[in-house]
DNA sequence: ATCGACCTTCCAGCAACTGGAAGGTCAAGC
DNA sequence: GCTTGACCTTCCAGTTGCTGGAAGGTCGAT
Protein backbone atom coordinates (compact mmCIF):
# COMPACT_ATOMS: atom_id res chain seq x y z
CA UNK A 1 0.00 0.00 0.00
CA UNK A 2 0.77 3.61 -0.66
CA UNK A 3 2.60 5.66 2.07
CA UNK A 4 -1.24 8.09 2.43
CA UNK A 5 -2.75 4.51 3.32
CA UNK A 6 0.10 3.85 5.78
CA UNK A 7 -0.52 6.89 7.34
CA UNK A 8 -4.34 7.00 7.80
CA UNK A 9 -3.76 2.90 8.93
CA UNK A 10 -0.86 4.16 11.52
CA UNK A 11 -2.15 7.46 12.50
CA UNK A 12 1.06 8.88 11.52
CA UNK A 13 1.45 11.97 9.17
CA UNK A 14 3.29 11.05 6.28
CA UNK A 15 5.87 13.48 6.39
CA UNK A 16 7.06 11.49 9.80
CA UNK A 17 6.89 8.27 8.18
CA UNK A 18 9.25 9.09 5.71
CA UNK A 19 11.24 10.89 8.73
CA UNK A 20 11.00 7.60 10.19
CA UNK A 21 13.14 5.90 7.35
CA UNK A 22 15.05 8.32 6.63
CA UNK A 23 16.45 7.55 10.39
CA UNK A 24 16.63 4.16 9.77
CA UNK A 25 13.65 2.89 11.78
CA UNK A 26 11.22 1.16 9.13
CA UNK A 27 12.42 0.84 5.25
CA UNK A 28 9.40 -0.23 3.22
CA UNK A 29 9.58 -1.75 -0.63
CA UNK A 30 9.80 0.36 -3.82
CA UNK A 31 7.00 -0.18 -6.62
CA UNK A 32 8.56 0.20 -9.98
CA UNK A 33 7.20 3.81 -9.83
CA UNK A 34 9.63 4.55 -7.03
CA UNK A 35 6.68 4.83 -4.58
CA UNK A 36 6.72 3.27 -1.32
CA UNK A 37 5.24 0.37 -0.90
CA UNK A 38 4.32 -0.64 2.99
CA UNK A 39 3.43 -4.32 3.73
CA UNK A 40 0.78 -5.41 6.78
CA UNK A 41 3.69 -5.78 8.81
CA UNK A 42 5.35 -2.42 7.90
CA UNK A 43 1.99 -0.86 9.44
CA UNK A 44 2.18 -2.78 12.46
CA UNK A 45 5.20 -1.34 13.61
CA UNK A 46 4.50 1.93 12.40
CA UNK A 47 1.56 1.45 14.84
CA UNK A 48 3.80 0.40 17.62
CA UNK A 49 5.93 3.46 17.16
CA UNK A 50 3.07 5.80 16.85
CA UNK A 51 2.11 4.33 20.35
CA UNK A 52 5.24 4.19 22.21
CA UNK A 53 6.17 7.71 20.68
CA UNK A 54 2.60 8.46 22.58
CA UNK A 55 3.76 6.65 25.80
CA UNK A 56 6.66 9.40 26.03
CA UNK A 57 9.15 7.34 24.64
CA UNK A 58 11.68 8.71 22.83
CA UNK A 59 12.48 7.84 18.97
CA UNK A 60 15.86 6.22 20.11
CA UNK A 61 14.32 4.58 23.04
CA UNK A 62 11.50 3.36 20.13
CA UNK A 63 14.00 2.05 18.10
CA UNK A 64 15.65 -0.50 20.88
CA UNK A 65 11.74 -1.40 22.15
CA UNK A 66 11.07 -2.27 18.09
CA UNK A 67 14.43 -4.19 17.81
CA UNK A 68 13.48 -5.95 20.94
CA UNK A 69 9.66 -6.51 19.79
CA UNK A 70 11.40 -8.28 16.27
CA UNK A 71 14.10 -10.32 18.31
CA UNK A 72 12.66 -13.44 18.92
CA UNK A 73 14.80 -14.28 22.09
CA UNK A 74 14.97 -11.13 23.83
CA UNK A 75 14.39 -11.21 27.87
CA UNK A 76 10.75 -9.11 28.46
CA UNK A 77 13.38 -8.04 31.46
CA UNK A 78 15.07 -5.32 29.10
CA UNK A 79 11.58 -4.02 28.30
CA UNK A 80 11.00 -4.05 31.48
CA UNK A 81 13.53 -1.91 32.22
CA UNK A 82 13.70 1.10 29.63
CA UNK A 83 9.50 1.18 31.02
CA UNK A 84 10.57 1.20 34.67
CA UNK A 85 13.34 4.23 33.97
CA UNK A 86 10.56 6.09 32.04
CA UNK A 87 8.25 5.55 34.73
CA UNK A 88 10.85 7.47 36.90
CA UNK A 89 11.34 10.13 34.05
CA UNK A 90 7.41 10.89 34.56
CA UNK A 91 7.58 10.85 38.31
CA UNK A 92 10.43 13.24 38.46
CA UNK A 93 8.44 15.43 35.20
CA UNK A 94 5.01 15.70 37.77
CA UNK A 95 6.89 16.48 40.58
CA UNK A 96 8.72 19.24 38.87
CA UNK A 97 5.69 20.74 37.58
CA UNK A 98 3.74 20.37 40.63
CA UNK A 99 6.31 22.66 42.59
CA UNK A 100 6.18 24.87 39.53
CA UNK A 101 2.74 25.35 39.19
CA UNK A 102 2.41 25.88 43.31
CA UNK A 103 4.89 28.72 42.72
CA UNK A 104 2.87 30.19 39.87
CA UNK A 105 -0.21 29.86 41.61
CA UNK A 106 0.75 31.80 44.70
CA UNK A 107 2.22 34.63 42.17
CA UNK A 108 -1.16 34.73 40.46
CA UNK A 109 -3.01 35.00 43.64
CA UNK A 110 -0.65 37.93 45.00
CA UNK A 111 -1.43 39.90 41.96
CA UNK A 112 -4.21 41.69 41.83
CA UNK A 113 -4.33 42.49 37.97
CA UNK A 114 -5.53 46.36 37.75
CA UNK A 115 -3.85 48.86 36.04
CA UNK A 116 -1.54 50.30 38.47
CA UNK A 117 2.04 49.80 37.46
CA UNK A 118 2.89 47.88 40.68
CA UNK A 119 3.43 43.88 40.06
CA UNK A 120 4.04 41.05 42.63
CA UNK A 121 4.63 38.98 39.92
CA UNK A 122 7.16 40.78 38.47
CA UNK A 123 9.01 41.82 41.94
CA UNK A 124 9.21 38.48 43.05
CA UNK A 125 10.68 37.20 39.60
CA UNK A 126 13.38 40.34 39.68
CA UNK A 127 13.77 39.64 43.20
CA UNK A 128 13.66 36.04 43.72
CA UNK A 129 11.91 35.17 47.59
CA UNK B 1 32.29 42.49 34.81
CA UNK B 2 32.77 40.05 32.21
CA UNK B 3 30.85 37.52 31.20
CA UNK B 4 32.04 34.80 33.23
CA UNK B 5 31.48 36.50 36.54
CA UNK B 6 28.30 37.51 35.05
CA UNK B 7 27.00 33.69 34.50
CA UNK B 8 28.22 32.74 37.83
CA UNK B 9 25.68 35.58 39.52
CA UNK B 10 22.93 34.71 37.14
CA UNK B 11 23.23 30.95 37.34
CA UNK B 12 22.95 31.17 33.78
CA UNK B 13 25.80 29.83 31.32
CA UNK B 14 27.81 32.02 29.43
CA UNK B 15 26.81 30.12 26.27
CA UNK B 16 22.98 30.84 26.58
CA UNK B 17 23.74 34.11 28.12
CA UNK B 18 25.46 34.93 24.13
CA UNK B 19 22.41 33.19 22.45
CA UNK B 20 20.46 35.68 24.44
CA UNK B 21 22.14 38.32 23.52
CA UNK B 22 21.89 37.24 19.56
CA UNK B 23 18.26 36.69 19.95
CA UNK B 24 18.11 40.16 21.61
CA UNK B 25 16.90 39.62 24.99
CA UNK B 26 20.02 41.82 26.79
CA UNK B 27 22.63 44.23 25.24
CA UNK B 28 25.78 44.87 27.27
CA UNK B 29 28.41 47.55 26.82
CA UNK B 30 31.53 46.35 25.34
CA UNK B 31 34.95 47.34 26.53
CA UNK B 32 37.97 48.38 24.29
CA UNK B 33 39.04 44.56 23.93
CA UNK B 34 35.89 43.65 22.58
CA UNK B 35 35.46 41.48 25.75
CA UNK B 36 31.41 41.97 27.27
CA UNK B 37 30.99 44.27 29.89
CA UNK B 38 28.01 43.34 32.13
CA UNK B 39 26.55 46.42 34.71
CA UNK B 40 24.53 45.21 37.95
CA UNK B 41 21.65 45.69 36.17
CA UNK B 42 22.08 43.19 33.12
CA UNK B 43 22.71 40.78 35.53
CA UNK B 44 19.41 41.63 37.41
CA UNK B 45 18.10 41.02 34.39
CA UNK B 46 19.76 37.86 33.60
CA UNK B 47 18.56 36.46 36.71
CA UNK B 48 14.84 37.31 36.08
CA UNK B 49 15.09 35.57 32.85
CA UNK B 50 16.88 32.41 34.55
CA UNK B 51 13.67 32.31 36.67
CA UNK B 52 11.15 32.90 34.89
CA UNK B 53 13.12 30.25 32.56
CA UNK B 54 12.85 28.08 35.02
CA UNK B 55 9.08 28.83 35.78
CA UNK B 56 8.76 27.77 32.22
CA UNK B 57 7.91 30.84 30.50
CA UNK B 58 8.79 30.48 26.68
CA UNK B 59 11.14 32.67 25.86
CA UNK B 60 9.22 34.73 23.51
CA UNK B 61 7.27 35.00 27.14
CA UNK B 62 10.98 36.21 28.87
CA UNK B 63 10.56 38.50 26.23
CA UNK B 64 7.40 40.45 27.13
CA UNK B 65 7.55 40.35 30.85
CA UNK B 66 11.25 41.53 30.49
CA UNK B 67 9.92 44.74 28.44
CA UNK B 68 6.77 44.45 30.84
CA UNK B 69 9.05 44.36 33.41
CA UNK B 70 10.84 47.78 32.05
CA UNK B 71 8.07 49.61 31.28
CA UNK B 72 7.22 51.38 34.52
CA UNK B 73 3.65 52.66 32.95
CA UNK B 74 2.73 48.92 32.50
CA UNK B 75 -0.67 47.12 33.85
CA UNK B 76 0.08 44.13 35.84
CA UNK B 77 -3.59 42.93 34.59
CA UNK B 78 -0.90 42.29 31.42
CA UNK B 79 1.61 39.75 33.60
CA UNK B 80 -1.16 38.03 35.69
CA UNK B 81 -2.85 37.14 31.79
CA UNK B 82 0.63 35.72 30.95
CA UNK B 83 0.94 34.04 33.88
CA UNK B 84 -2.30 32.04 34.20
CA UNK B 85 -2.30 30.97 30.73
CA UNK B 86 0.58 29.43 31.70
CA UNK B 87 -0.73 27.70 34.69
CA UNK B 88 -3.33 26.29 32.36
CA UNK B 89 -0.74 25.14 30.25
CA UNK B 90 1.39 23.52 33.09
CA UNK B 91 -2.93 21.84 34.70
CA UNK B 92 -2.87 20.31 30.78
CA UNK B 93 0.91 18.71 31.24
CA UNK B 94 0.28 17.34 34.89
CA UNK B 95 -2.91 15.85 33.01
CA UNK B 96 -1.55 14.17 30.30
CA UNK B 97 1.79 12.58 32.30
CA UNK B 98 -0.42 11.53 35.34
CA UNK B 99 -2.50 9.76 32.26
CA UNK B 100 0.37 8.60 30.90
CA UNK B 101 2.06 7.62 33.94
CA UNK B 102 -0.95 5.10 34.59
CA UNK B 103 -0.68 3.30 31.49
CA UNK B 104 2.69 2.80 31.85
CA UNK B 105 2.25 1.75 35.12
CA UNK B 106 -0.09 -1.16 34.27
CA UNK B 107 1.89 -1.89 31.54
CA UNK B 108 5.40 -2.40 34.32
CA UNK B 109 3.08 -4.38 36.32
CA UNK B 110 1.61 -6.95 33.79
CA UNK B 111 5.27 -7.42 33.00
CA UNK B 112 7.23 -10.35 35.07
CA UNK B 113 10.22 -9.09 33.92
CA UNK B 114 12.34 -12.36 33.14
CA UNK B 115 14.02 -14.14 30.41
CA UNK B 116 11.09 -15.58 29.14
CA UNK B 117 10.24 -14.12 25.04
CA UNK B 118 7.13 -13.24 26.00
CA UNK B 119 6.00 -9.73 27.15
CA UNK B 120 3.15 -7.91 27.93
CA UNK B 121 4.42 -4.78 26.79
CA UNK B 122 5.40 -5.19 23.71
CA UNK B 123 2.27 -7.05 22.66
CA UNK B 124 0.08 -3.97 24.13
CA UNK B 125 2.48 -1.27 22.66
CA UNK B 126 1.76 -3.78 19.21
CA UNK B 127 -1.82 -4.56 19.64
CA UNK B 128 -3.38 -1.34 21.10
CA UNK B 129 -5.78 -2.00 23.77
C1' DA C 1 -5.89 15.45 -22.89
C1' DT C 2 -6.37 17.15 -18.65
C1' DC C 3 -7.49 17.49 -13.89
C1' DG C 4 -6.74 16.73 -9.12
C1' DA C 5 -5.03 13.82 -5.87
C1' DC C 6 -1.44 11.46 -4.88
C1' DC C 7 3.57 10.49 -4.72
C1' DT C 8 8.81 11.74 -4.92
C1' DT C 9 13.15 14.43 -3.27
C1' DC C 10 15.41 18.14 -1.20
C1' DC C 11 16.00 22.23 1.51
C1' DA C 12 14.87 25.06 5.40
C1' DG C 13 13.15 26.02 9.86
C1' DC C 14 11.13 25.53 14.72
C1' DA C 15 12.96 25.95 20.21
C1' DA C 16 16.53 26.81 23.03
C1' DC C 17 20.32 25.94 23.47
C1' DT C 18 25.18 23.24 23.42
C1' DG C 19 29.69 21.85 21.60
C1' DG C 20 33.79 22.72 19.33
C1' DA C 21 37.27 25.02 16.47
C1' DA C 22 40.26 28.85 15.74
C1' DG C 23 42.02 32.65 17.50
C1' DG C 24 42.64 37.13 20.68
C1' DT C 25 43.70 38.89 25.65
C1' DC C 26 45.20 39.10 30.24
C1' DA C 27 47.58 38.26 34.67
C1' DA C 28 50.88 35.56 37.03
C1' DG C 29 55.14 33.15 37.53
C1' DC C 30 59.91 32.15 36.05
C1' DG D 1 60.23 39.18 28.46
C1' DC D 2 58.28 34.93 27.65
C1' DT D 3 55.37 31.28 28.48
C1' DT D 4 51.36 29.23 30.50
C1' DG D 5 46.66 28.83 31.33
C1' DA D 6 42.39 30.84 32.06
C1' DC D 7 39.66 33.71 30.11
C1' DC D 8 37.31 35.91 26.16
C1' DT D 9 35.78 36.41 21.03
C1' DT D 10 33.20 34.71 16.62
C1' DC D 11 31.30 31.34 13.75
C1' DC D 12 29.56 26.94 12.33
C1' DA D 13 27.32 22.73 13.29
C1' DG D 14 24.49 19.60 15.92
C1' DT D 15 20.74 18.34 19.04
C1' DT D 16 15.23 16.31 18.99
C1' DG D 17 11.39 15.21 16.32
C1' DC D 18 9.41 16.60 13.34
C1' DT D 19 6.86 20.19 9.84
C1' DG D 20 6.37 23.20 5.77
C1' DG D 21 7.08 24.20 1.17
C1' DA D 22 8.89 24.04 -3.56
C1' DA D 23 9.50 21.57 -7.78
C1' DG D 24 8.36 17.89 -10.20
C1' DG D 25 6.65 12.77 -11.41
C1' DT D 26 2.46 9.47 -11.57
C1' DC D 27 -2.13 7.69 -11.43
C1' DG D 28 -7.08 7.19 -12.23
C1' DA D 29 -11.09 9.18 -13.88
C1' DT D 30 -13.46 12.00 -17.05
Amino acid sequence: MNIGEASERSGLPAKTIRYYEDIGLIRPERGGNGYRDYAASDVHKLRFLQRSRGLGFSVDECRQLLALYEDKARASADVKDIAESKLGEIDRKIRELTELRRTLEHLVHACHGNDRPDCPILEELSDGR
